[in-house]
DNA sequence: GTGAAAGCGCTAACAG
DNA sequence: CTGTTAGCGCTTTCAC
């Protein structure tokens, strides 16, 4: 019961041909007649031999494999862009070795360094926060990354986004233009993050355009969970919010659930709008309107722009900033 | 700007030992003495050396990476299981390559094949069904292959899974408790998928048992999405059907949608179970009532089983049947 | 407790 | 167009 022991050499033997032939049948070589061809894939067929990945890996220092870093399979954001990145890799014959980091740092650079140590082509990384230490373990492993959904201040690695500030700023517009000035924005953490701190800016601009003073105390750090969604509401309520511009979509179903449970109706008495246009937005009652940013294809660009630099192709730009459209639903008016 | 090439063999000539002893100590044999243990991790840590994956795999036949085949990573259901088979895998310190099969049997024969061919010590498969070409490739390989929320009619393949056929007819119980006796059953196809057909057992033994007679045009054969499940409700209504059991969450979201879209209010005029208690059960207005496996843990003990298999250590059973609870909410009486 | 040496299965020059 | 020959970086006997 022991595993396929077909190797190229059996092949080689079993075709009359050295193994440096089957080699190039099997990769594709053009330098090999037809007839010897034809009879190296019969023999490969005929016993049924499978390249062994791992030994071309240690000859050619390639392993078609990349290292995909997500906080959590499980959240449909990230999941979404995972399935972008998994689609375009097969295309690419790139496997996908997928690791969930939870966002704590120290895991991270931990997942990261097992990933390099399985000599992965590339990486992506998906998150919200890249710590120096992170930062710096990247750059050292002269390893090919890029950034789905993920900003890097420093902008020196290549990143794949939409621009927050922009997207988060006509969100808010929507709302005032509604007639609302008492505007809450629920974020995560702020603390490093490139990601929620363009989108706050976005927020703040549009007030500011607007004529509305910024007032911190509509500025809502949460963790970003449904539950945190529901519990928010109580407060907003007592500060008389009237709107929200949300950046996540579990949190912003938490609220609209927990408004309906109080009785509050959307949009007539509160407005909420949205970040990622996740399926979520659509099982909710009212949908919920939505930045909607092209998840799956930011994942499928990162990984196109991966292939890219993996194979030293040229590259017209590090950051790609990819446009998003706003989704009107009917938690807006 | 090459990769790390810090080998085996410089930290050894660094540390005034043979490879063979730097290979004991990162591989925590107990043949060597503190001291010179000491003095390679010393020389370990200074070249910052991270052992190459790829050739230990070669020499060693052993590459701490398992496959997942998955259907759709997007999918709360399999992503949740696609959790707990991670977290287990990296607390026995293997690597998971995930390959998105969108269920498509061809797909999935590559995707297996080249798994395989990425020499991965061990498989879990999720899916609904297995077609006898899997199984014989799976079968045919020698590698071990652990079935996660999957059945497996040849009861040949190692596969954990709760009891659906029970779970079917409890949930299936409680609608009739409360007084109907047209109930839908909703289900994807159930062609060659012992896990629908299970199902489908349930729910009719428990027709049988409450006296009432089957009716082949109750059950209703559609394709498992948000959509499908709001068009479904048009013929439940116009079957008179007032109540559903449902195999999938996303179904039933979209279906309890429907039905507050069209004024028919749940629980009162229509009631509805599901299957999985994914997140989503919980999203909706009412919240669902739902069979609840443990997601998580299937997921879990389906990668732990794996690890014995791998190590061929002792098991106790192939087929694991984990527990499962009803999950009462608003969309029942 | 430690070292020498033979591969693991394949790719990649280099010849011819 | 095809074969020969070195390795890739590591584990694993087998001696000592």
């Amino acid at each position: 019961m022991e595993k396929q022991t077909v190797t190229i050499y059996d092949v080689a033997r079993e075709a009359g041909v050295s193994m440096a032939t089957v080699s190039r049948v099997v990769n594709e070589n053009q330098n090999v007649k037809e007839t010897t061809k034809k009879k190296v894939l019969e023999v490969i067929d005929r016993l049924d031999y499978r390249p062994n990945a791992v030994a071309r890996g240690l000859a050619s220092k390639r392993t078609t494999t990349v290292g995909v870093i997500i906080p959590d399979v499980t959240n449909l954001y990230f999941s979404s862009l995972a399935r972008g990145i998994d689609d375009i890799a097969t295309m690419y014959k790139y496997n996908i070795i997928l690791a969930n980091s939870d966002q704590s740092t120290n895991q991270e650079v931990k997942v990261l360094n097992n990933l390099l140590s399985k000599q992965v082509d590339g990486i992506i990384y998906m998150g919200t926060t890249i710590t120096d230490e992170l930062y710096d373990a990247m750059l050292r492993s002269n390893t090919p990354v890029v950034l789905a959904g993920t900003m890097d201040s420093s902008h020196e690695i290549a990143s794949v986004n939409i621009d927050y500030k922009t997207a988060t700023q006509e969100a808010t517009d929507i709302i005032i233009a509604n007639g609302h000035n008492n505007i809450a924005f629920i974020t995560g953490t702020l603390k490093n993050t490139a990601f929620n701190d363009l989108r706050l800016q976005g927020y703040r601009a549009a007030l500011e355009k607007a004529g509305i003073t910024y007032n911190e105390k509509n500025v809502y750090e949460i963790p970003l969970t449904y539950k945190a969604g529901e519990h928010v509401i109580e407060k907003l309520l007592a500060a008389d919010n009237t709107a929200a511009v949300v950046v996540d979509d579990e949190v912003a179903v938490g609220m609209v659930n927990a408004l309906k449970d109080q009785g509050v109706s959307i949009p007539e008495d509160f407005e909420i709008i949205t970040s990622n246009n996740s399926k979520l937005t659509q099982l909710t009652r009212p949908c919920l309107t939505s930045i909607a940013p092209p998840l799956y294809d930011i994942g499928a660009v990162s990984m196109r722009l991966l292939t890219k630099i993996m194979l030293k192709e040229e590259i017209a730009q590090n950051e790609i900033t990819l446009p998003y459209r706003m989704e009107q639903r009917q938690s807006t008016k």
